[in-house]
RNA sequence: GGCCCGGUAGUUCAGUUGGUUAGAACGCUAGCCUGUCACGCUAGAGGUCGACGGUUCGAGCCCGUUUCGGGUCGCCA
């Protein structure tokens, strides 16, 4: 009826044949006896013909028309390698207008003039279906699609089963900001979507499913980031019974340089991934996702600094940073690192010195430095050192975001490169400074290590947790854990944090209970499917991956959503919404 | 919620110390053009300079308020 073959798959075999295409004009070049037209559909791009004897067929189309051509195979007198297609053209006999459109589009579409990220983001959102149709996001889409059909081939290949939980959840105390849905049949009631399948996966490891997995939508109401979607997002949601920490790292580290490796032709790590413990990774990197593409590795040097003169490093915790061949940079380049440090990152000062050639140190602190030091450091000639002093969970952080942006301003990163690790032994609990109480500081449900013992005989905080992260290029792709599946235990943990025994029964009772009926131990993961394709598609903005994202203050610009509703909707739900919060508007 | 950056033609941007009628490129419209493929050439249309208030003889530009958007911190078990 439209067509019988698309845009993208016509060669010089074809010539002489009749065909039929459609698709969208792209790109009209009127010469006056003879009009080219670039035809796009999903799968290429033909160049067609239009001789002056239909040219008048071509007066309602402008570019993003969609129309259906007839005509023959011709093969081209001016050939076109850049094309797929460019051996021929079609020599067109009829045309028909499907889909008109104005002429004066939001933006320009697939536009080899203007670089579709450079316009208003919010525009492109407001203006979405016309944003897709662009071959770079358009491609990120089909991108996403098949790495999800490659996820659940890889899944099914390790035995596990896609079980689907439910949308309309209930509220959970802990974590994010829940949305609510206020319940028809239950006045003042409210269901809330899930920040995660949590509950349910573990429910079903009760249930005696061996192993579970569903690449499932999670909400959360917290403010988005460039790397992070506002409101709602994917996880690759997966728990296993009878498993331990190692045979949920053994499941990715299979599966996901498969994925990897399927869809980008960068290197990527093989498994088994680098384990880095916590402690060491906050030592080492000063973050708790470290990007190790960055060759560089913070060391300290408090211990070397005891006795010194230097009175802004008396009694302070020093982070170090080599940087190989930084010497070779001019004292501009210092002064800009520690600008930054002190303005953005809030340190008292970036001190450095630089190794000369004779090995001597040079520049800067250089007074404060001694030659004892330097060989500890194992620093060389042509080095420079960076030094950061302060109490040493501020030392550690601010020195992070130094080794970060040194790899950033030397171009340091390794290219083309996937680097995993699982950053392994998260502390179970935190303080809270400013409520002046323990808290989870990661997931409630994991089981800490040494189990209902080391809960009740150690210090809380000295707690490590058989919890897990997995960080790709400094992205935190996953959390998991180890859970904790005995209920005594499951309350002591909670008691610490301040819970009683009431308060779980009450908050998580069906788990509760659940776990005195024989509940296997029981593993998991949950990495974040919006962020592995992002990665794949080396981009650095989220809402590129996702078809019809949301903005910052998470409102969807296109459908005008949320809005308000009928007066009867509301009644229906036994909400009143009050004047004020109208006019809010 | 805090901090930072931005809003000028359909789009991306420029706009000097505050001083004629606010410009460019691309897009759009019209005309010319038979081998283009980022076609070319000519002409044209297109603006509440986000909004409100203030300073000034005079504001796109300075000041204040506000709004919208992005980044980041908080937040994200």
């Amino acid at each position: 009826m439209y067509r019988n073959h698309n845009c993208g798959e016509l060669n010089i075999k074809n010539v002489n044949e009749e065909v039929m295409l459609a698709g969208w004009v792209q790109r009209i070049r009127n010469l006056g006896e003879i009009q080219f037209v670039d035809l796009r559909d999903e799968k290429g791009i033909t160049q067609l013909v239009i001789s002056k004897d239909i040219a008048d067929a071509m007066k309602d189309v402008t570019p993003e028309t969609v129309i259906s051509v007839t005509g023959k195979v011709e093969e081209r007198s001016n050939k076109n390698p850049k094309m797929p297609t460019g051996d021929i053209e079609i020599i067109v006999s009829k045309i028909e207008v499907l889909g008109k459109c104005k002429s004066t589009l939001p933006f320009e579409i697939n536009s080899e003039k203007v670089d579709i990220s450079n316009v208003r983001e919010d525009l492109r959102l407001q203006y979405r279906y016309l944003d897709l149709r662009n071959e770079k996001i358009h491609n990120n889409i089909l991108l996403r699609s098949s790495i999800m059909k490659s996820i659940r081939k890889h899944m099914d290949e390790l035995g596990f089963t896609e079980i689907q939980t439910p949308i309309l959840a209930n509220s959970s105390p802990e974590g994010a900001r829940d949305y609510l849905v206020p319940s028809r049949l239950h006045a003042g009631k409210f269901y809330a979507l899930p920040q995660a399948p949590q509950q349910f996966k573990q429910l079903l490891m009760c249930s005696g499913f061996d192993k579970y997995y569903q690449i499932a939508p999670c909400f959360r109401d917290e403010d988005p980031r460039a790397d992070r979607a506002p409101g709602e997002f994917y996880q690759l949601d997966f728990e296993m019974a009878f498993a331990t920490q190692e045979d949920v790292f053994k499941v990715i580290e299979d599966v996901l340089p498969k994925v990897f490796k399927e869809h980008s032709s960068w290197k990527v790590d093989e498994g088994p991934f680098v384990r880095i413990p916590y402690n060491e990774a906050m030592e080492k990197y000063g973050i708790d996702k470290p990007d190790l593409r960055n060759p560089l590795i913070i060391k300290d040097a408090t211990e070397l600094f005891a006795n010194t003169e230097f009175n802004a490093f008396k009694d302070k915790t020093i982070k170090v940073i080599i940087v190989p061949k930084g010497a070779e940079q001019g004292r501009k380049f210092f002064d800009q690192m520690g600008e930054f440090a002190v303005e953005e990152l809030g340190a008292k000062g970036l001190a450095w010195v630089k190794v000369d050639e004779e090995n001597n140190l040079v520049g800067g602190i250089a007074k404060f430095v001694t030659d004892e030091i330097k060989t500890e450091l194992g620093a060389k000639i042509g080095d420079a050192i960076f030094f950061i002093a302060d109490e040493k969970a501020q030392a550690q952080k601010i020195a992070g975001q130094v080794r970060i942006e040194l790899g950033k301003r030397l171009d340091l990163l390794e290219k083309d490169v996937f680097k995993f690790c699982w950053i392994v032994d998260f502390p179970m609990y935190e303080y809270n400074e400013e409520e002046k109480k323990i808290d989870f500081s990661h997931n409630p449900f994991s089981m800490p290590q040494g189990g209902l013992d080391a809960l009740s005989n150690k210090e809380p905080l000295d707690i490590l947790a058989y919890q897990y992260d997995l960080v790709c290029n400094g992205y935190e792709l996953s959390s998991g854990a180890v859970r904790n599946h005995n209920p005594e235990t499951m309350v002591k943990a909670f008691e610490i944090a301040g819970y009683t025994e009431e308060d779980v029964k009450t908050k998580f009772g069906a788990l509760y209970t659940a776990f005195s009926y024989g509940t296997p131990p029981h593993a998991g993961c949950a990495p974040g499917l919006d962020r592995m394709v992002m990665l794949i598609a080396d981009s650095e903005n989220i809402r590129e991956v996702i078809a019809f994202p949301k903005n910052k203050k998470a409102r969807d610009v296109m459908m005008d959503s949320p809005n308000f509703v009928t007066d009867e909707q509301l009644k229906d739900v036994h909400i009143v919404v009050t004047e004020e919060e109208q006019n809010q508007e």
